[in-house]
DNA sequence: GTATGCGATAACGTATACATTAAAGAATGC
DNA sequence: GCATTCTTTAATGTATACGTTATCGCATAC
């Protein structure tokens, strides 16, 4: 059925393996070395590094091989800003779009994971339960490029917050944030939805930044 | 020094041929029928159509072709939503900047620029002077990742405005909002920067969708 | 006339070959 | 010892070859 394809695969098998730290960023890796480890020749792996390229997770530099781009503070201060507006607008079009309760289900779902999961200390749950929530609400705002945007921006922070989540504060607050954006979308109140999620985002924001200060993080 | 790889005349000349118009919207194309028009192997037009993809400019769909990728009003509208949210962010944080004269002096230009060409009734210059402000503010507001973004979701629109621009009502107004931007920024005021410039944006998108729709667009 | 199945065609995905050329190291001159 | 040039190496960019497989036309059955 899935017509898997060996690119598919490479970028499958790449992001994985950039995800999970076994590449680790600013690591240099040659497109034959990848081809061998994956099995496979280096076309898939070329193409495939292209379009991982095109995502920002990895540079391709002629003749120094194939780099795991590093993601500084500053470019995790850049992106926050881009999701934090983005995912706002979301916020404020899922509002506007008069949705009823049902369509809402996944969302309020997410919500209720959360609390369970903060309830039983499980930060993992939690955060999958967080992206949850926000990858649905992205959704719910109905707009496929900010999707892709908004996706393509987390998978590169993704990797940072593997390392902060366990030494940043409980995320009480988050959770009375996230329901305050799910009650103005469920009224199509598309001004207060918009208005919490972002400083729902910045507040997420400054605190990472904040974060990355202290513990002296110079790059990931 | 020019490290001109075929690759880089492929995504040239297929961006080239895709906003003059001799690639339609919506047509298809075969890699051999590409790789023979420009004169390569099929090697290099895969890994610039694989570019291309991704951003958004074709589709690649096996045993169809690449496909030029068609606009519809609604990607109008959910382009013209994602730059009005980035490029006020952009226009907010250059306020927050506090640059110098000096460093204002291209978008100065631009925006002067502006007004003489709609002085002597020139829309092409009037078009080429706008597309100057926008990336100057956007290249101001120091977050790479967003300039990126804008310019891409620019490169979808610049089909549309070629059709546009002749039928649209004079931006008179537009000249003015540039300039108020420009104080703002000028003047360090990140509030009315980021609002002004918003309204800006909200305002061409509300222009371009009520056109689109009256002229009957149904897609590009 | 419509639908179903089969065979031919050709477009794609991928492996491979190879020329080019940047980078690293060796050799030379100072 | 340091700089410079030459040589070597090998990674890349690209052409090419080829097996796989979707698609189209045609034949057949209804």
């Amino acid at each position: 059925m899935g017509a898997m394809t060996n690119v598919d695969r490479a970028v499958s098998a790449l992001r994985q393996m950039i995800f999970t730290g076994e590449l680790t960023p600013g690591s240099d890796h040659l497109e034959t070395e990848l081809a061998e480890k994956l099995g496979m020749s280096r076309t898939p792996i070329r193409e495939a590094a292209l379009m991982l390229q095109a995502q920002g997770l990895v540079e391709m530099r002629p003749r120094r091989g194939i780099r795991i781009s590093p993601v500084s503070a500053q470019d995790m201060a850049d992106i926050y800003d881009i999701l934090t507006e983005l995912e706002s607008l979301a916020a404020k079009r899922a509002a506007q779009a008069g949705y009823s309760a049902t369509d809402l289900e996944t969302l309020a779902a997410a919500i209720a994971d959360m609390d369970t999961a903060l309830g039983a200390d499980d930060l993992r749950a939690w955060a999958d339960a967080d992206d949850r929530f926000h990858r649905e609400l992205v959704r719910l705002g109905r707009n496929a490029r900010l999707s892709m945007i908004v996706s393509v921006m987390r998978d590169q922070v993704r990797r940072a917050r593997a390392t902060t989540l366990f030494i940043r504060p409980r995320p009480s607050q988050s959770n009375a944030d996230h329901r305050a954006v799910f009650r103005a979308i469920a009224d199509g109140d598309a001004a207060t939805a918009h208005d919490t999620h972002h400083s729902h985002r910045r507040a997420a924001r400054d605190m990472l930044v904040a974060l990355l200060e202290k513990h002296q993080f110079h790059g990931l």
